[in-house]
RNA sequence: GGGCGAUUAGCUCAGUUGGUUAGAGCGCCUCCCUUACAAGGAGGAUGUCGGGGGUUCGAGUCCCUCAUCGCCCA
């Protein structure tokens, strides 16, 4: 059955239909088998939270090119798909949802109900990622999907988690961490942002208790956040405030006789501020550095707590007021003057929602805000406040509920990232077992080549990035070498729990269970610390011991992690009756997605793995490896740059620590999709764009056209956007507004159409507001649909042509010019797009494919071999002709596959229906479906250089004399007489080409010889030393002011490189061959300027 | 404050270790609905390579400096 092809190029029809033939066919299913060539992609797994965007629509389209690319090369391909839990982001979603929908709170539905919410919400949105995933044309394994909370997954971190316990390398301890009172969680470093924020400096006076004689009564501070005084725990000043303003004072006269000009007024009014604060600051400060020398103390107003004066040098002389209140549990600076200075302790003053605790005496239940104002109240009424100077700060704010956060001390789960004394032990079991100084270090070796060998000697896999492995390795390098501890534990109810039973013991008790418990405790698989009041962490085997000693404490901390999380439901009972609890926070999402590479596959062992029904099992059978043992160490990994440290160090550092091996060897770091304004897209500042809005409008190969030719190098990508106006009545063409100018609208993400000045919502979030919703678009997508309706046209020509098509043995030798010319440019093309490919630059690939089918298959071929498919036409050079066209049109097809690849799987069912076998010497592996198919070798036997050549002179004729027929404006259809004046080699092309000049030129009866003569009606395009004498066109005077202006022009370039060569300088320096070439150049030029000139004396 | 990067045509971007006349696509101008394609064809115009200084026979490319704009880290 013939397959019909439209008219017209639809990829909204086209599209889907090919979608549901691969899907149908399981296209893309991989499962390991006996091919030692691999190549493993693991998809940067997308929050479940919401839908993809553009940033996506890069990542998975430099993806599926990388890919099918190695599909079709013949590898066993894997992409592993799936979707990330996304903890905070997406309970925050939901608890939103519940809020607006239900008016209920979380506390209301209870944890296992939220949970369950989530799990419903998860689902949908997970059919809506694969929905946009599939209208991409993403080539994934759909069957092997993952999900980082399924049980595949949860195995894998309640494995890595209870070794990483039991070595000691995760723990519980007080940290100051970033604080979200909204959601009543920590939050990351990367999950805060920061604004400013209109606040004020508040200088407090804090009474000094029983001040000697001649010594301030008071001590002067200063704090933007006042209400944290309640916690104070001293107020510290520098040991030597005269040395240490003398050191800065020395170094800004330095700065000073340093400074260009222009920064002179600056450095000399800095000099001169710190020469006032050493009369008028430096003396009161040297007293109260005695004075705390002294030991004297602070009266702390309010909750009329004594805290000491403290010897520090955190505080600054130079700065403020030279004093510093200490408040270590809300403050990161004072934290480590808490580190240094433990004596002082630490007063945590925040309850977890941002009240006030108990700690804070009287002000104990109000809002933190509200508390400042109390606080200062009161201090005011005291007479305390010195003054108050209004100030602009950079707040950090936390991205999820957009409120400002508090530093806040807490005790958190940890790993361990620093070196630890006798190493970690690395795969542990594995027959890659090694030992590493620690789990930052080692993930430092694997960039750095360092990484021990195997046991049989042979080199260990490391990890490179592409494009600028220079650039991105120090990146990685300088965020790792911090090796500072990571902070797993999240304060939610939607994640992975972390699976330690803890609680404070009496030792008496404990002693008691020791019967019981102590071989229990020694098992392999359960892991167990007793923390001791001191903080010194026991194996229970050493705590036993020492319980029984003579410093014993009283009570302890004991914490038990079971390796089977069935465990944890079996003996909850038993440990909650001993007062041990399931700790109640979740995992980083970080800690999942860090071991998706192996996770996926089984780890720790795919024989067991609980794989979803329908999907294929992950262990081996009947002779074939399992999947872990095949796939994993994968090939590449492809992501943005922002995600370097808090995800590709993890997962090279987790799966160095599970299997001894890193996850990838390759990283492809791609650009950042900016908007018009070079700001980075996002959903929630509505300069967003949802992929399937562009596959709608353009078509999925048009997006992945545009998306490959954006990806240039390491430079981020302008994407200019524009709004669908809501604001056309039916009838009126469509206008689209481009946000890069439009005015902002009332609200985040709403813009003003400028011709109705009405507001638009691009976010949709503005229903309630009554604002019109309107799409977002780019017009740098036409490029793309340009490219396929050419595609899908120029292979309807070939179509109507090609019926009848044969294979039949060729010898490319005695081929006519412009078939052996096609098959040398398409060699050419194939190796430059294979190289450029391999070399991470998918931009320069798409457009050597682009130039190669556009400018030279299209502009030149097909119109070259047009008259041999004529009726009439000779028979034997039309079927060669068929036969060239379908060979160059399989293997153009192939080439564009990775990029278009809805498009030329649509050509090539039609293609093989015409043409059955294709090929040129031999013919080609078939396959029914493209993306199976071999990808394109350039062949060297149809390399031609001197054939191209010939072309390229013919081509450069045909330029000359369609550019002269533009000037003479003769009509498209006129056939010229033409006569050409050439000798030698000149000649020999224009015999070997003139049959394919006069077609392409328009030309009708053509002579070629040495003395041929110019009619006085002729126009002269010259070319080298040959010359065309075109009949029957000129206009005299025209002729002459176009033969003066080449004369100009070249007389110019001859002037430039005579005195370039002229110059002893160049001729004695430079290389030969650069001279020599600028030589040839030389007499190229003359000669064409002599001709010229002798034109110009017969026009008279 | 520290580190990394960018600035090339109206727009979005290429430009290999310095070496002919700095390129592409889009947009613009002229002509053409030629039997695959007007989502097309033929031709054309458009740049003080951010400013200044230096190294070199030679600089968009290397060095210094200024300006502007990003990103990361404190």
């Amino acid at each position: 059955m013939s397959t019909e092809l439209p008219d017209k190029y639809q990829p909204q029809t086209l599209e889907p239909a090919v979608t549901a033939r691969w899907l149908e066919r399981k296209a893309f299913a991989a499962a390991p088998d006996d091919r030692d060539q691999r190549y493993v992609v693991m998809m940067p797994l997308p929050n479940v939270t919401g839908a993809l965007h553009m940033g996506h629509a890069m990542d998975n389209v430099m993806q599926d090119l990388l890919i099918r690319w190695h599909r079709m090369q013949g590898d066993n391909t894997l992409w592993q798909c799936g979707t990330d839990h996304a903890g905070i982001a997406t309970q925050a979603v939901v608890e939103k949802r519940l809020k607006e929908l239900e008016n209920k709170t979380r506390h209301d539905v209870g944890r296992d109900g939220l949970v369950q919410r989530i799990h419903d919400w998860a689902g949908q949105s997970q059919q809506r990622i694969r929905r946009q995933q599939q209208g991409m044309g993403c080539s994934c394994d759909w069957d092997r999907a993952r999900f980082t909370m399924d049980e595949v997954c949860a195995r894998a971190v309640r494995h890595t988690f209870f070794a990483m316990f039991k070595d000691g390398l995760i723990f519980r301890g007080n940290r100051l961490v970033n604080w979200d009172c909204a959601l009543q969680t920590a939050v990351a470093d990367d999950e805060l942002y920061k604004a400013t924020v209109q606040g004020k400096f508040h200088y407090l006076r804090y009474p000094v208790k029983e001040p000697a004689a001649g010594e301030p009564t008071h001590v002067l501070v200063a704090t933007t956040r006042p209400e944290t005084m309640l916690g104070d725990t001293a107020v510290a000043v520098h040991p030597d405030p005269a040395g240490a303003l003398a050191a800065a004072l020395a170094a800004q006269r330095q700065k000073l006789a340093e400074a260009p000009a222009k920064e002179k007024a600056a450095a000399q009014q800095e000099l001169e501020r710190l020469e006032q604060r050493e009369r008028e600051v430096l003396p009161t400060l040297v007293q109260i550095a005695a004075m705390a020398k002294a030991g004297r103390k602070i009266a702390l107003p309010l909750v009329n707590r004594e805290i000491p004066l403290l010897l520090d040098e955190w505080a600054d002389p130079a700065l403020g007021t030279g004093c510093v209140k200490i408040t270590p549990a809300h403050d990161p600076n004072d934290y480590l003057v808490w580190q240094r200075h433990p004596e002082i302790g630490a007063v945590n003053v925040l309850e977890p929602d941002g009240t006030i605790s108990d700690k804070g005496g009287k002000y104990r239940g109000q809002d933190r805000f509200a508390a400042r104002a109390a606080v200062m109240a009161d201090l005011d009424a005291l007479g305390l406040v010195d003054r108050i100077e209004d100030r602009t700060m950079e707040v950090d704010h936390s991205d999820r509920s957009k409120t400002i956060v508090e530093p806040y001390l807490s005790k958190q789960w940890f790993v361990h990232m620093a070196d630890v004394d006798g190493g970690v032990l690395m795969g542990r079991g594995t027959d890659k077992e090694f030992r590493a100084a620690g789990l930052a270090q080692v993930a430092l070796d694997a960039t750095a080549g360092a990484l021990p060998k195997l046991a049989d000697g042979s080199p260990r896999k490391h990890v490179r990035f592409h494009p600028d492995q220079d650039r991105y390795r120090k990146m990685y390098d300088q965020w790792l070498a911090e090796k500072r501890d990571w902070c797993i534990s999240r304060q939610l109810w939607w994640g992975h729990r972390i699976p330690v039973f803890r609680g404070e013991m009496a030792v008496e008790k404990l002693l008691m269970l020791e019967p019981m418990l102590g071989s229990q405790l020694q098992r392999a698989d359960v892991a167990a610390w007793v923390l001791l009041p001191d903080g010194n962490r026991l194996s229970p085997k050493d705590a036993f011991a020492h319980l029984k000693g003579p410093n014993a404490p009283t009570t302890v901390e004991v914490q038990i992690c079971f390796l089977d999380a069935a465990q944890d439901a079996q003996l909850g009972p038993i440990l909650a009756s001993a007062g041990l609890e399931l700790d109640p926070d979740v995992l980083d999402t970080w800690f999942s997605s860090a071991l998706w590479p192996h996770s996926t596959l089984g780890w720790p062992n795919p024989d067991t793995a609980k794989v979803d029904a329908g999907q294929p099992a992950l262990g081996g059978g009947d002779g074939s490896p399992d999947a872990l043992s095949y796939y994993y160490p994968g090939s590449c990994l492809v992501t943005g740059r922002d995600i370097i440290t808090l995800w590709v160090a993890r997962m090279v550092l987790t799966g160095l620590y599970n299997l001894g091996d890193v996850p990838f060897t390759d990283v492809f770091l791609h650009a950042t999709i900016l908007d018009g304004k070079g700001e980075r897209m996002s959903k929630s500042k509505g300069n967003g764009i949802d992929p399937l809005d562009i596959i709608e409008r353009y078509g999925a190969d048009a997006l992945r056209y545009v998306v490959c030719e954006l990806q240039t190098g390491t430079q981020d990508i302008r994407l200019p956007v524009q709004a669908i106006s809501p604001f056309t009545a039916a009838g009126q063409p469509e206008r689209l507004v481009d946000l890069a100018t439009a005015k902002a609208g009332p609200y985040l993400g709403t813009f003003l159409d400028p011709e109705t000045k009405q507001p638009m919502d691009l976010i949709g979030q503005y229903a309630n507001e009554g604002i019109t919703p309107a799409k977002a678009t780019s017009e740098r997508f036409t490029v793309g649909a340009n490219f396929c309706n050419k595609l899908f046209n120029a292979a309807r020509f070939a179509f109507l042509n090609l019926d009848g098509a044969a294979f039949a043995p060729l010898d490319v030798a005695t081929l006519p010019l412009e078939d052996r010319w096609i098959l040398s440019r398409l060699a050419n093309a194939i190796a430059t797009v294979h190289g450029q490919l391999t070399a991470y630059n998918p931009a320069a690939a798409i457009n050597a494919a682009r130039d190669f089918f556009w400018n030279e298959l299209c502009d030149w071929y097909l119109e070259m071999v047009k008259p041999r498919f004529k009726e009439g036409a000779d028979a034997a050079a039309a079927a060669t002709g068929k036969q060239v066209l379908a060979a160059v049109l399989d293997q153009t097809l192939r080439l564009l596959h990775p990029f278009v690849p809805f498009l030329t799987e649509t050509l090539w069912t039609k293609l093989r229906e015409l043409a059955p076998a294709r090929g040129v010497q031999q013919p080609f592996a078939d396959s029914e479906l493209l993306v199976h198919a071999a990808w394109p070798v350039a062949h060297a036997a149809w390399q031609h250089p001197a054939v191209e050549a010939q072309i390229t002179t013919m081509q450069q004729w045909c330029v000359a004399i369609r550019e002269a027929r533009a000037r003479y404006q003769v009509a498209p259809r006129e056939r010229i007489d033409t006569r050409f004046a050439a000798a030698g080699d000149a000649a020999a092309v224009l015999h070997a080409t003139a049959p394919l000049l006069a077609n392409m030129a328009g030309l009708a009866d053509v002579s070629i010889g040495e003395d041929l003569q110019r009619t006085p009606d002729a126009a002269i395009v010259v070319q080298g030393s040959a010359k065309a004498f075109l009949l029957g066109v000129v206009d005299l005077e025209q002729e002459r002011a176009k033969l003066h202006k080449e004369a100009e022009k070249l007389r110019a370039r001859i002037g430039g490189i005579e005195k370039k060569l002229g110059n002893e300088g160049f001729v004695a320096k430079a290389p030969p061959e650069v001279i020599q070439k600028e030589r040839d150049n030389l007499t190229t030029l003359q000669q064409q300027l002599a001709g010229i000139e002798q034109s110009l004396g017969e026009l008279g």
